[in-house]
DNA sequence: GAGATTTTTGCAAACGTTCACACGAATTTC
DNA sequence: GAAATTCGTGTGAACGTTTGCAAAAATCTC
């Protein structure tokens, strides 16, 4: 026996062909079965491919010029429930349509993001789903060009007719968000920006403004804080909203990992959420309703998200000559137990210092 | 322009002899690199390749029987950060020696897993990766029979010479954990156990059992709970704990989301962590430095298993004739801040119930 | 029941590679 | 400097499919 026995003992369309005593052509219309084939002819092509433990080969179908069945993943990193979720979703799609997912992570590098969108349009993939890409512009052009079919989930600048795109109302969550603490009676609430260079933090930052200034609300920049959407970083920002004369009651981090740094700083200091502080997030990510006190948060439907955005990328697949999408999903407010109504003389922690 | 411009675009190894003015086996043999090459010619069919923007065609290649240079992945889920932190370190391993990652769920459906397993060896990748899984015998042996090289990370029982595990140390890791809590003090440490059908959940479970029984404590049935590693679970759980007549004082759950859940009705039950009760977990998770009380745990060396195992596999695609190594990682009991000795009279709820 | 039509089947070529083999050129050996 | 060796390059076949074309078989039409 060689040493690669794997490769050898492979089935073929010609093994199968032998045993069912037809031509290889016959099977391959079977396995594709959209051609006319003999109904007994079938049924015997079928019993060889049970008996033999036939397999089809995808590298010689899409060799030939057929689909790989291959969707390529292109993400940020796969550490975090946020992007778990959407792959989640993206997975129960692919795998209800027989499509393979093959996932790509870019940890953030820019250089990888493009040198992995070359080799993926090359073959490797009929279609990539790109879920908050961060330089764009470096790609987007050539994937366009080639005509290869695209959908880019929470980004939304794209003026382009062919790229599809999938993202959640974020100017209206964070709208939303910012009106339900204003109506709680807050009139100085903190806000920590997301990553600079991603589009949703741009429009959640202007639903921010949009809700203060149609409440008659000052925006005072010292209560903006830039962001990166981590939790370290939206614990430093909370801290410095402490340490501000003048502290905000209330605090909106751009997403709920930025959240959770605040609720860390303002335990950590010695006041309460939300009887001192109120901490609101977004996203809704898995962990927001198991922290304590539960994080009240703008929810993105992000399962669904990576549904849709399968979708349209296999709609497009089926039919290469539609136009690009651009699908908008609802978000919508949960609340939960991390905001208050506004007090007098807040921001001045408690005697007692708990630990918390 | 016909409607699939895409694949006819695409640049061949001929296309690039062509350019080059040499025959398409040695524009081969530049790409492969191993053969002899005259410097010069080499040189003129790299310009080539740079400027016709040629791409391997991985397609191609492993149908010739070469590798296809993609290795599937199969876990429960992805939505957590357990499975997310092994994956990243699959992941950067795997990038690191230009393979493709192939990422297959199984969402806990047993069929589903098998069924997977056969199309994967079927010429899709070159070798597998399993997370977690839960019904190896389902199709080891078929693994086993092709030879297809595989790891498995997080599972034990396996005999056979070909087959390779990854694992951290899950005996000793709750031997670790019940010492330190009897160190504390602690005479009635509830457990919570994982899923039955997962080796390790045994082997945790033996080592709380090791613990008790080296310490000359009891081992009370009432204190072992049924668990699943999820967080509902180990909240169910802990309410029965908490419902029995002499409550235990301290709780180790055999992973941190069950611990989690632990934490939720101990604190929704009006008692105090560590005060009242101990909560220890297992895995170290992301989420467990978050929480608040700290979660005290066994941490397993998530990322660094994946990455130990992607070794593992590759090394073994490298020499087909090498047998199946078994690696053992160690754990460490990270101490945060959920445990505290253990004091009289607890279990009792204090007065004044607490909102948290 | 013979020709026309339709359905079913088989053959051959192609997809883009790799690789064994062979052959000519360059280099070494004596 | 001729024979032997090594090096560099080209030719052809193969990997497992799909699919256009054509032949064979079955069915229909009168």
């Amino acid at each position: 026996m060689t040493t690669r026995g794997r490769k050898n003992s492979s089935i073929t369309i010609v093994d199968v062909a032998r045993e069912a005593g037809v031509s290889y052509s016959t099977v391959s219309r079977v396995v594709n079965d959209n051609s006319h084939v003999r109904p007994e002819t079938r049924a015997r092509v079928l019993n060889a491919m049970l008996r033999l433990g036939y397999v089809v080969n995808q590298q010689a179908r899409s060799l030939r010029g057929g689909r790989s069945q291959v969707i390529g993943v292109l993400v940020p990193d796969v550490g975090n429930t946020y992007i778990g979720a959407i792959i989640q979703g993206i997975d129960s799609e692919l795998a209800a349509r027989q499509y393979h997912l093959m996932l790509y992570t870019t940890h953030r590098r820019k250089t990888k993001e493009s040198a992995y969108v070359t080799t993926i349009t090359r073959g490797m993939a009929d279609g990539l789903l790109l879920l908050l890409p961060t330089n764009v512009e470096a790609y987007i052009e050539s994937l366009q060009k080639l005509q290869f079919p695209h959908v880019l989930v929470d980004y939304q600048h794209v003026e382009n007719a062919f790229t599809s795109t999938v993202q959640s109302t974020n100017w209206q969550g964070a709208y939303d968000a910012t009106r339900y603490l204003i109506e709680l009676g807050h009139r100085r609430i903190g806000y920590i920006v997301g990553q600079r260079e991603m589009q949703c933090s741009l429009d959640r930052l202007a639903g921010y403004r949009a809700a203060l200034a149609d409440a008659g609300l000052p925006i005072d920049p010292e209560l903006i804080y830039p962001g990166d959407f981590y939790r370290p970083q939206g614990y430093m920002a909370a801290n410095h909203f402490l340490s501000l004369p003048n502290p905000p009651t209330a605090i909106f981090a751009a997403n709920d990992l930025s959240a959770f740094g605040v609720m860390d700083a303002v335990l950590n200091s010695g006041r309460r959420i939300p009887e001192d502080i109120s901490v609101i997030g977004f996203d809704d990510i898995l962990e927001a309703g198991h922290v304590h006190p539960g994080l009240t948060t703008v929810r993105q439907p992000l399962e669904e998200m990576g549904r849709v955005a399968a979708q349209l990328l296999l709609k497009r697949l089926d039919n290469p000559d539609l136009p690009g999408e651009r699908v908008e999903m609802a978000t919508e407010l949960i609340v939960r137990d991390s905001c208050a109504p506004a007090r007098e003389g807040v921001g001045i922690p408690p005697e007692v210092s708990r630990r918390y």
